[in-house]
DNA sequence: CTCGCGAATAGGAACGATTACTGATCACCG
DNA sequence: CGGTGATCAGTAATCGTTCCTATTCGCGAG
């Protein structure tokens, strides 16, 4: 699984151009180490415990290539900054109003939609995400 | 129609406890005058040609407070400011990544998706958006 | 294995969008 | 009308993110 996921990620370093540094295998580390969807410091805190010399502008540029390449996923909320995740398959992630936190929801997939929409847009359709608010019950119990 | 939204206004502002004010009353004319969906800066200039002593706070503060009494919508893409839109229906809006322009897509709704994702999570959902990038016609023949 | 070059990095400054602050002004109930 | 609490204009501050430049690194050619 590790070694797969490996192979899979140099290929695409590989096909894409883009070098495979030592700071853009921290900042995958880093997100999979992570349970929940970090921000770009989140991100930027994990990996500086191992490499104290990182910098901020690196792991976001990192970010963004991981994205470009497809290896990551990026969901853009409402007061709150960008969150990154592993899953780059469609799916519908949740943000309390309350706490912040942001969780997938499980079991529920965008169905037909993608191929609804792409047959009612003269776009031509690059990505499409569901952001969802609301409470957790934990913050919906504290009122 | 015209009177139909202005009566409904009011009663949302009389329910809320917010005060219906002519900077609040010029950011929805704004809202109504503009095809697309503008900024809070777009929003700003239109109030502006009018009222040019209006602040851009108070523009933000206003389509904060329309925001939350459900007189109007926003949603958040990457690389752009928060748009705005008089319609608080749920519904489809794709973003170009070209020219950045931001429409809407005619006859596609959010489907059971809503109450699909309400049953598979115990969160209670107070809003649930569909955010769509790709290419406009116009900058795809540009490349 | 070593060299050399272009890509990537660290560190920090700059930027754009949004929010916070403060004294003056306004909307609205009585 | 008159008082009062909400709102406003003007501006400073904040926050997430991007940009800049000299230095360092990854990696293919030899």
């Amino acid at each position: 699984m590790g070694v797969t996921l490996e192979r899979d990620i140099r290929e695409r370093f590989r096909r894409s151009g883009y070098t495979l540094t030592s700071q853009r295998k921290a900042v995958l580390e880093a997100l999979g180490e992570s349970r929940g969807h970090p921000s770009a410091e989140d991100v930027y805190l994990l990996v500086k415990k191992k490499n104290p010399r990182v910098a901020l502008g690196t792991v976001y540029q990192a970010l963004s290539v991981l994205e470009e390449i497809g290896v990551i996923g990026a969901k853009h909320w409402s007061e709150s900054p960008t969150r990154y995740d592993l899953n780059v398959e469609p799916h519908l992630d949740i943000r309390c109003l309350g706490c912040g936190a942001v969780s997938e929801i499980p079991g529920v997939g965008l169905g037909d939609l993608e191929d609804r929409l792409r047959a009612a847009t003269p776009y031509e359709v690059t990505h499409a995400a569901v952001v969802v608010e609301g409470l957790c019950p934990a913050c919906r119990a504290a009122g």
